[in-house]
DNA sequence: CTGTTAGCGCCTTCAG
DNA sequence: CTGAAGGCGCTAACAG
């Protein structure tokens, strides 16, 4: 057990006072240190391991340099938004605090805030958006000036400022691609959950596609299905569809799962997907594509990158470099994985 | 922007002194605070929504209540442990600073000593072991008594407290349930990456199932094969094992990833899995069975329980409930997922 | 049982 | 350019 080090050491072993340690680690402007200062400091520094005391730093300036993540941990998009998160993070020298959304009393959305208070945080990032309800929510983040940033929420809200995929651009970018490559009108296929409420993000995607068509001249197809059918009726389901669609044809689906389900029902049919029927998800597969044969091809949810974006708006937020009324929305392009379930042309 | 509020406020408020404040809120031991004083200062805290500073507090008493977790951001595993940690932190009011495993510089796992060494963890669970080569940080761990749990790695470590799941016995566990189930001897599937290097958990796993499989008076059969296939290799790889393994058969993967294959390739031949062909995994396919048909029987790797147990343990350390110096080893079970790749006797 | 006091380690004046 | 001093908000030890 070694004995902690704390500024006094270094001062003394470099035969200066405290202040001039303080002033070399900070770099305090306005503050001149002689050159043989500076090297003699940072010289006990390396000797003795120093380490400054981030609590005490903290307790001084206000600031703890953490940020949490608040997020379903269950999520395993979640997890790629952390990367993000910790990659932009790490380049400023903040660190990432996880607190997961969740319905258990000692993890309300409330004790986020409380965090803040606490300081023990300077700012959240949000996956998961707290529920529509808390409006209220949001005033109190307001009034206390905290800085939040969403990820994949609130599109155009007045108070929060969100960092979300450009759904409808992500569509026409795959159209595109699908179109270039195979030429066939593509049909779409919509999955939805239940009664058939579609999600904002899944809104624009429908569209973008029938934009996209109408100005193609084509009639646009398609084929909605809920993802709650058994595996017996989905794949009925979708052998219908396919007999009806005729062959060869190009499919795009607003979830990786619809385009696994075509997939699958093509096979079953004996019809060679990447030849015959060309398929393509408007949503990430990236996590299971190694399983699948053929893998989709798809228009990835740039996660990562979001996160990114996110960590990255927020320490401005923190540092001051942005003003905290600027709310906008910033959109992110998606990303274009191609792989074996469209045939493409080779330029 | 509402300014700070102190325990001074409260004080003043509840018409007591600080020092009582602060009992009250830390159920000191041993100093009485009267029924009524304690009512008072709890109310004012409540009108007040006066929120401890953390990192005065922290100051104060050299714990930050936060733990590292240390692991690999793009496994998705990771975030199964990560659910884990929150959930036994959250109990003991801890916080999970997330910190990553990586080659970047800023990132190296010297960066992890430091923070401690900067009061900003009280400690840490690994789920990437740092490299062999790294008794030497080991050392360094130990040298400043810095808590430290291992998931997953260091199994008989004289200086790691490790969490790991007990391999052999989810392997015993497997093939009791396969063999109570459809009656036939199993086969075992061992996949590899490249050169045939086992890792010690796979080691386990094969030695288990030897064992298994004299204990019954049974031939063991064990179809070794490289992860690294083509698919169309892959496929003709497995058709061929299915052909001389005879029908119906029972089959035991190391890896999920080769039940799946076997599954696809069986149905390939129109070899109707769970019925002629039984299938299952000695790891996790939690992730991925939703897109399988069938979906595959396993033994699930308990992520999250792991994670778990190790916060747990490592908050024992550091509050002093269990000595620095016990190192011990502690195996959970594996968990038992029934799918539909096995046919089930209802009993 | 209560109130006072002395730091924790750091940063930031303010005089020298 | 340097040294001394004050205080961030809290806890713990010590008097009353």
């Amino acid at each position: 057990m070694t004995k902690r080090v704390t500024s006094f050491d270094v001062a003394k072993l470099a035969g200066v006072s405290r202040s001039v340690v303080s002033a070399v680690l900070n770099g305090t402007p306005g503050i001149g240190v002689s050159e043989e200062k500076r090297e003699a400091v940072l010289k006990a520094i390396q000797e003795l391991n120093y380490q400054v005391d981030a609590q005490a730093r903290g307790m001084k300036t206000g600031r703890s340099h953490c940020i949490a993540a608040y997020g379903n941990v269950s999520n395993p998009m979640f997890l790629q938004v952390l990367e993000g998160m910790q990659g932009a993070c790490a380049a400023h020298g903040y660190h990432v605090l996880l607190y997961p959304s969740s319905k258990e009393p000692q993890h309300t959305i409330d004790g986020l805030l409380d965090l803040y208070l606490q300081r023990r945080i300077d700012g959240i990032v949000a996956l998961d958006r707290p529920h529509q309800a808390n409006e209220a929510w949001i005033r109190q983040l307001v009034k206390h000036r905290l800085p939040y940033v969403s990820v994949e929420g609130y599109p155009h809200h007045e108070e929060v400022p969100s960092v979300l995929m450009d759904y409808q651009e992500s569509i026409r970018r795959a159209l595109d691609f699908l179109w270039g490559n195979v030429g066939l009108p593509p049909v779409y296929v919509e999955m939805h959950h239940g009664a058939h409420t579609l999600g904002w993000g899944d809104q624009q995607r429908r569209e973008a596609y029938e934009l996209w068509m109408k100005e193609h001249g084509l009639q646009p197809r398609i084929a909605a299905a809920s993802a709650d059918l058994s595996w017996e009726e989905g794949a009925e389901h979708w052998k219908r569809c396919i007999q009806e669609w005729g062959l060869p044809t190009a499919v795009l689906t607003n979830w990786s799962r619809g385009a696994v389900y075509v997939s699958r029902a093509a096979q079953m049919m004996g019809v060679p997907v990447g030849e015959q029927l060309h398929v393509m998800a408007a949503d990430n597969t990236k996590r299971i594509h190694e399983y699948l044969y053929p893998s989709i091809t798809s228009m990835e949810v740039p996660y990562r990158e979001m996160g990114s974006a996110a960590a990255e708006r927020l320490v401005e937020y923190i540092e001051g470099r942005r003003p905290y009324e600027d709310k906008s929305t910033q959109w992110l392009p998606a990303i274009l994985a191609v792989r074996q379930s469209v045939a493409t042309v080779s330029s």
